[in-house]
RNA sequence: GUCCCUGUAGCUCAGAUGGACAGAGCAACUGCCUUCUAAGCAGUGGGUCGCGGGUUCGAAUCCCGCCAGGGACUCCA
């Protein structure tokens, strides 16, 4: 990547500074370059200087001078120049730029790949909602965030492994089938009392009546215990199922599907356990067993197993982990949790020291919550009382693309508002139709070029040299760069940003320059350029999981 | 009480790990369709970056203290 390569050569200039002697033999700090916020200050910019001044003691524009006057020759760079205080800006040379075209052309929907991961394994387990009821839409934004993640740590050269986490084990899996059990002998008109906890839901009465329609009574004519385990395993697998398609809906999709339970059956457990216990981190009181996290610097300890004999999820999700890193070897493990599980993250933490794994190695991204808003009205989310707004009723309402674009274009970190009548009103001005049109439109003009019989695979794109031209190339540039950033940070509300950016950038073009025109080589040229912003809009919206139409 | 997240334009939000004059989309206002898609383009107005200190060449960004909103503190997940 160019940037890389002017870091570089900016610290070779910084090093024979100082063989020369322009430059005292302080430590050199990162010389970092980045996007100046103003195009007049060039393609890069860097503050190195700045930052040297004080180890130097110098002042930052004589240091910057210096650099300038170092920096080597290099086919990229028209120019470098100096800028109070102590600013050095690069600018690129125009028929550099204008190869880029056919170097992106050349990569195709390779374009925007970087080598950042080396093919390290990478599992990013997200949404992994509780089967017991319909996803909603707090889940729904961390699956848009899951997959987006998987998408762009992919592409910036990752092994990425998509898993969601079926609780299939435990006490609210107990309370969900009781609950069915219950709904299922109401339906069939025999008195039953719901569980003290139990999920209130009137999905649980329509999936009661379902089960009855496809299998009839048989299971009220059994022994209550088996009945409940019986047709909780029924329940279990539709619920698993409604909630896949849910999911499908918005274009989320995993690669593995792993049951909690299989923990305790494959032995997992026992072996994780073994390891804790052996690092000193399990203690037996009062009749329960606990993990003493407050010897990894937690504020209390956590029960593992109940004096009941049952184990708690943590116990559930210490067995997880360990499979996760030391059986199947993932390099790096990234959770996404809603912000109700925010108090667990540093205690899972904790769980990986005491398993012997770096805590760096597994990430946890809480995906703050979202409000509805139908106007004035909030609506509550709970599972519990049953008033939910599920996700599939926001997709069908939306549609998939906006909707995944709307979720992403928040950081994680901040809670969201979601509108329902202000998606909907809104969705003829929603950004994303705003960057498909950017991409139908390009499209429409490659169809143009094709029924005149046009083959511009020859185009020149040293023809290229506008401003609204090189400004799109400059624009087209930035994608790589952006995949590297959002795999490092894990941020990928950048992305509906940058798309929304070239978008306007190839609009704005599209309004100066006549692609299809009189002029047979100005035309095969600009066709490779707008080739050129079609592959990168399609790739930049493709790692979204949005759809780039041809038509609008 | 303790911990986490948030507070930036009328509204919804960015601001890429400390940089050069604080941005976008909606909303408001003014122009632009005989040429490849007007779901578009060009332009105008709009800001004590919650408040108060500090760190430094430089702070929306880092530190401390307040204020406000949300979340978590269970032998529930």
């Amino acid at each position: 990547m160019i940037k890389e390569r002017i870091a570089k050569l900016l610290e070779d200039a910084a090093r024979e500074a100082q063989t020369k002697g322009h430059l005292p033999n302080v430590a050199l700090p990162e010389m970092t370059v980045e996007r100046p916020q103003n195009a007049e200050h060039g393609d890069y910019a860097s503050a190195a200087p700045l930052k040297l001044a004080r180890a130097a003691r110098m002042n930052p524009l004589t240091i910057a001078r210096h650099l300038a006057d170092l920096f080597p020759q290099a086919e990229e760079i028209e120019r470098v120049t100096v800028a109070p205080p102590g600013f050095i800006n690069f600018t690129l040379k125009d028929d550099w730029l204008e190869k880029q075209v056919d170097s992106i052309l050349s990569l195709g929907q390779e374009y925007g790949n970087v080598d950042l991961g080396k093919g390290g394994k990478v599992q990013v387990e997200f949404v992994s909602v509780n089967p017991t009821g319909p996803i909603h839409v707090g889940h729904g934004r961390g699956a848009v965030l899951g997959s987006t993640l998987a998408n762009v740590l992919s592409a910036a050269g990752h092994k990425v492994s998509r898993e969601y986490y079926v609780n299939d084990a435990g006490s609210q899996m107990d309370s969900f089938y009781r609950s069915l059990y219950s709904r299922y002998l109401q339906a069939l008109g025999i008195e039953s009392e719901m569980p003290a906890n139990g999920y209130m839901g009137a999905y649980m009465i329509d999936l009661a009546r379902e089960i009855i329609s496809e299998e009839g009574r048989r299971f009220a004519e059994m022994p209550s215990e088996e009945a409940v385990s019986k047709l909780g395993k029924v329940g279990l697998q539709k619920m698993l199922t409604s909630i896949k398609e849910d999911l499908e809906r918005i274009r989320v999709e995993f690669d593995v599907w792993f049951s909690e339970r299989s923990l305790y059956d494959g032995g997992q457990y026992e072996r994780a356990m073994k390891i804790i216990k052996d690092g000193g981190f399990v203690r037996e009181r009062e009749g329960a067993i606990w993990f003493v996290s407050t010897a990894l610097g937690e504020d209390k300890d956590n029960v593992l197993v109940r004096s009941s004999g049952a184990p708690t999820y943590l116990a559930s999700d210490v067995a997880y982990h360990y499979n996760k890193f030391l059986e199947r070897g993932f390099d790096e493990v990234i959770n996404i949790w809603g912000a109700d599980h925010q108090g667990h993250v540093s205690r899972m933490k904790a769980v990986a020291s005491a398993l012997g794994i770096a805590p760096e190695r597994l990430q946890i991204i809480i995906s703050q919550m979202v409000t509805l808003r139908q106007g004035d009205l909030v609506l509550k989310v709970s599972k519990r009382t049953g008033e939910l707004i599920t996700l599939r009723e926001l997709v069908d309402e939306v549609g998939a693309d906006a909707c995944r674009f709307f979720f992403l274009t928040r950081s994680a970190d901040s809670q969201m508002d979601f509108d329902l009548e202000l998606a909907k009103r809104q969705s003829e001005d929603n950004p994303v139709y705003y960057v498909q049109y950017a991409h139908a439109r390009i499209a429409s003009i490659l169809r143009l070029a094709q029924e005149r019989g046009i083959d511009f695979s020859a185009g020149d794109v040293s023809l290229l040299k506008t401003e609204p031209e090189l400004t799109l190339i400059r624009k087209m540039l930035l994608l790589p760069e952006l995949v590297e950033t959002v795999a490092l940070t894990l941020e990928p509300h950048h992305l509906p940003y940058y798309a929304q950016e070239l978008a306007t950038v190839f609009h704005a073009f599209y309004k100066q320059c006549r692609v299809v025109s009189p002029d047979i080589h100005m035309s095969k040229a600009r066709l490779k350029l707008v080739s050129a912003v079609q592959i990168t809009l399609a790739r930049a919206l493709s790692i979204m999981g949005v759809t780039a139409p041809e038509h609008m």
